[in-house]
DNA sequence: GCCGCTTCCGAAAACGTTTTTGGAGCAGCG
DNA sequence: CGCTGCTCCAAAAACGTTTTCGGAAGCGGC
């Protein structure tokens, strides 16, 4: 009781117009008279009238609603990852200067009967305007349907590839990678081992690349008891490091792939009475809000994350005002530069 | 072309029945024969036919979606802190396992349409089935006609008073504090400092309070000098530290009431040649991801992140299963609680 | 052979919008 | 005075569902 929905129809029958007549007036159409118009307004707020989302999209078919996909691996939702939420931040900031709102999908639910995440059909059933995903792996058939389907959809450090509607930003991960190198070995670092993250994703491969360019770069032979794998966070860092630090010629320097895994990196090496920088360098990757002010302060390749996010809301937005299918071509990739940031965890090696 | 959506319409023609009966068979009601029902089913499942939400919406009124709110404030966007990350994704994962997803509100942007946050009217445009808010100021006059509708409203951290249909979850902030003096005083502390949350809000408020009778507990004078405000976030707490430290009698003891303002102080200690714990004491509040990782660890009262956000979706959830007004009366606030987690940012004082 | 009870299903209304089509009224023009 | 062309609006279809209501079969019992 009381909580009577104001619908349109009231607003016509208290105006004495038609609903027709009040829908183009809310919606500034030309063609009504500036006097209705001015009436149908005032009587709009003066009673709180709020258009159902729900009708306005089952007739025009956009619901001003970007989703999604964040991935929750099996034991880390990435949800968790600082990473990600930097960038969601910046993807809700810029879609919401827009009036998308955002919706977050829930993945992997037993009980949400869309069965193994669909994307497709989860994005079909809320008539989603376009998506965005973050973290998931883009050879998993699911995220194919998706991009072979007319839905503009973003990957953010996903490289989707083929569909008319879709495309990727990323940071320039191998620039990163061939920076830390170039970083580590102008202080003088010759053995320089490296913590990357899967390889199944973008900045796994990436970063892992841009880090054998910088050895080959450098004249530094690649040793594969330096490169070990992790998954981006703390505690694979920690585990990398320990059987890193436990060689017989253990690195004088770590180049790994996130921020977590360099924390987790210098906490091993503590653990062996090992201090960084003194003792070992560490670079890590995305500048974290955090790596600012641990002590020492975190050296590291810094990811526009905002910008990532943003970038990603534009693009999305974009392929989505130009319509189904209309998509001529895919559009280009997006990828943001980035830098460098020398604190406190690189020094030039202890005999070097 | 060839994105026609299978509807239910053309379901029914193609197996030769009405759309009620579809719908009925698609929906597990009684009243369908076993093998029609298959029928149906098994060519839905063939044409990979996937219900409109919006059409489902606008005749049951209920979205199955809830609306979050994260306020951003000016510097911060919440969505910014580590602690509403890890609950986010406590909520996201028990709303999803009852078939909800989430829709993040855009908060603030002059492109919205929806002038100055207006709760009430973003969650019935989108018909949300109910709310959780986090961060936000339960002053703010939009909160209070948020919770004065009949829309089920959680507040994570804000205390939502009145409302039949309105409820909070929190943890013991003020038995946080409590335990923060009892750990620093049984060490030997006696002068003990804080530097407390924004007082608007419940965790600042309530893990001041806390501090307060554990001071007294201790029979230590409570002292003004020593209580300083900041705003959860990792300068707000190097800026009062640095204060504190300069202080002609500084204190041996922080108690800062979130794992970023702790280290804000350390570094600030730090940045006076003095380390944490040997010169200074600290702990800090929520038990972030990387407080375990730190050097020293930081000592902290750890919250139940992922356990409130499953309290919130839960409780939001019920509220909406029975109904708008059908709540008789407010359910009780869930208060969950806090544990001390020590390690190696606290011990006893150097003169102690 | 009628009655009543099930079981199954069709018809239709309803949800709250947008958008198309057409037309009424009026002014201007020749 | 008859046209043409505006300006403003009403009517109605459409979007894709759910749900109520009622009725057509079929069947057993008398």
């Amino acid at each position: 009781m009381g909580s009577e929905r104001t619908t349109i129809r009231e607003l016509a029958r208290l105006s004495g117009v038609s609903i027709g007549t009040v829908s183009r007036a809310l919606n500034g159409y030309a063609d009504v008279s500036p006097d209705t118009r001015e009436r149908i307004v005032r009587l709009a707020e003066e009673l709180d009238y709020t258009p159902s989302a729900s009708a306005r999209t089952l007739v025009t078919q956009r619901s001003h609603v970007v989703g999604v996909f964040l991935d929750t691996g099996e034991g880390h939702p990435d949800l968790q990852h600082p990473f990600f939420h930097e960038v969601l931040a910046g993807v809700q900031e810029t879609a919401g200067q827009q009036g998308f709102d955002l919706l977050l999908f829930a993945t992997e639910q037993p009980g949400n009967g869309y069965g193994r995440h669909n994307y497709v059909k989860r994005c079909r059933h809320h008539n989603v305007d376009g998506v965005i995903l973050m973290g998931v792996d883009h050879h998993d058939e699911e995220v194919r349907r998706l991009t072979a389907s007319t839905i503009p959809t973003i990957g953010v450090d996903v490289q989707l590839h083929g569909g008319r509607a879709t495309s990727y930003v990323s940071s320039d991960n191998a620039a990163g990678g061939r920076l830390a190198v170039d970083h580590l070995a102008a202080l003088g670092h010759r053995r320089i081992a490296t913590i990357h993250g899967p390889t199944e994703t973008l900045a796994g491969l990436d970063r892992l690349k841009g880090y054998r360019e910088g050895l080959a770069a450098h004249g530094l032979a690649y040793r594969d008891e330096y490169v070990l794998p992790g998954d981006f966070y703390v505690d694979s860092g920690h585990a990398a490091a320990a059987r890193l630090l436990d060689l017989s010629e253990p690195p004088t320097a770590i180049v790994a792939a996130s921020d977590l895994m360099a924390v987790g990196a210098i906490r091993a090496a503590a653990e062996r009475g090992l201090s960084s920088p003194r003792d070992l360098s560490v670079i890590g990757f995305d500048d974290i809000m955090l790596a600012a002010h641990l002590q020492p302060g975190l050296t590291t390749l810094r990811q526009d994350k905002a910008g990532l996010g943003t970038a990603a809301a534009r693009a999305v937005l974009a392929l989505a005002a130009q319509g189904d299918g209309a998509g001529e071509t895919a559009p280009e990739p997006t990828t943001l530069p980035v830098e460098l940031v020398v604190r406190g965890t690189t020094t030039p090696p202890l005999g070097g």
